[in-house]
DNA sequence: AAGGTACGGGTTACACCGTAAGCTTGTCAA
DNA sequence: TTGACAAGCTTACGGTGTAACCCGTACCTT
């Protein structure tokens, strides 16, 4: 039995597809169960094929956020530097709801990838062009990206996603309270379900104009 | 040979006791070298025998997370809102510094513990006997949570600690790029590394004043 | 005192993990 | 033809979480 001669035309392996591959894996499955032997499994690959275009499992997580990161607007020059830090974290908190498991990975940050040296350098450049001195300029920034991350992880971590199912847990949670244990938190919990016009983005909107105003103050003109 | 009456009176294991390991084992090799067989070691135990006062590793790291929180001071009543929030920024920040490994643990905390309850309770028990309504409470402590949970994983994700540590890196870095790359990022990194003065502290009080300031003039007096 | 029972340790075993080392095969240049 | 090389596969090792089970001791009930 002879081989046959062009039997699988099966696309050859990249780091790119390994990695988009993984991206899809832990967005549908968790960062948890991606592992490289079922990784290989979804692109009808061996595990340790995977190793021929990714140094290790961690090499593929920095992979990983880089690519997050990519799908994070750079501020757009030309407009105002409020608006264009507005819709530069808008855009971060979509690519970060997207990604859910990219928050959590904050070794990998520590060998920053392109696309977020990338990032900085524009975003600093936006900063001192629209006259903020280095220093505030890099505050600012520490301010906005702190806020950023901090509320992606928050919204991650939340038990819940949609309004209904804000309302379900609310009431588990009274229910497994000694009822006057946390009455504040109660109070607010009852009052926040009376509301169903709660809205995550108006949330995330308040602390961050909040941010913005008051760097605006502080900019010198 | 018949065994001895009172050989080793070790003192046996219980909740607290595996928690207040495994954290202490977590602050010194960090979480990813983190296991039950190792932790097992450290205590002169069997590895399964921690199951015994522990449900699941999952179970074990809910726990540690609620000690931490314990840590956290609740905010001082008695004083003006804004100075309870800032020790509590404070004292947050310090705790999630001391365990680094803590922040990353986003699972854990769809699960609050009772510390971590508490903790709710007291900040929108502050704020609303500081005039706020529940609304504005709610996004106040959004606002200052997203920030004060962000800039420590910032900061944990910084690879370096010292001032000395600083401009090692930012040398390494600096060279690293093709010079003409990154000319924003590296502008601030020369002038950032030309000051020797540059404190952490300082930039979490940056943004946290911010963030305070803000909410002053939204509360309703 | 006798028997039961619950607790807190240990032991073994299993399925899964990341990956080092070496093997095979197809492609293409010399 | 030959040889190098890239990109797959196979095997194997040490580590992981934990289910299932075993066993001595302490205490409670009768």
């Amino acid at each position: 039995m002879q081989t046959e001669p062009k039997a699988e035309p099966r696309t050859p392996l990249s780091r790119e597809r390994v990695l988009r591959a993984a991206i899809a894996f832990a967005d549908e499955k968790g960062l948890q169960s991606l592992s490289m032997r079922k990784l290989g499994q979804q692109l009808g690959v061996e595990a340790m094929s995977l190793y021929k275009h990714v140094a290790s499992k961690d090499d593929m997580l920095d992979g990983m956020i880089d690519v997050v990161f990519t799908e994070i607007d750079l501020p757009f020059s030309g407009i105002h530097w409020k608006q264009a830090m507005r819709q530069r974290a808008f855009s971060a908190r979509e690519a970060l709801a997207r990604h859910a498991w990219a928050i959590g990975l904050t070794e990998s940050r520590m060998k920053p990838g392109p696309a977020n040296l990338r990032h900085h350098d524009s975003v600093i450049g936006c900063l001192r062009e629209a006259g903020f001195s280095i220093e505030l300029a890099l505050h600012a920034y520490s301010a906005l990206d702190s806020y950023i991350y901090g509320f992606a992880l928050q919204e991650r971590s939340l038990p819940f996603e949609t309004p209904d199912q804000v309302a379900e847990v609310s009431e588990m949670m009274l229910a497994q309270f000694p009822a006057g244990d946390y009455p504040n938190l109660t109070e607010a919990m009852v009052e926040h379900v009376g509301k169903p016009g709660y809205d995550h983005a108006n949330e995330f909107e308040f602390g961050l104009d909040l941010i913005l105003d008051g760097l605006e103050k502080l900019r010198v003109d």
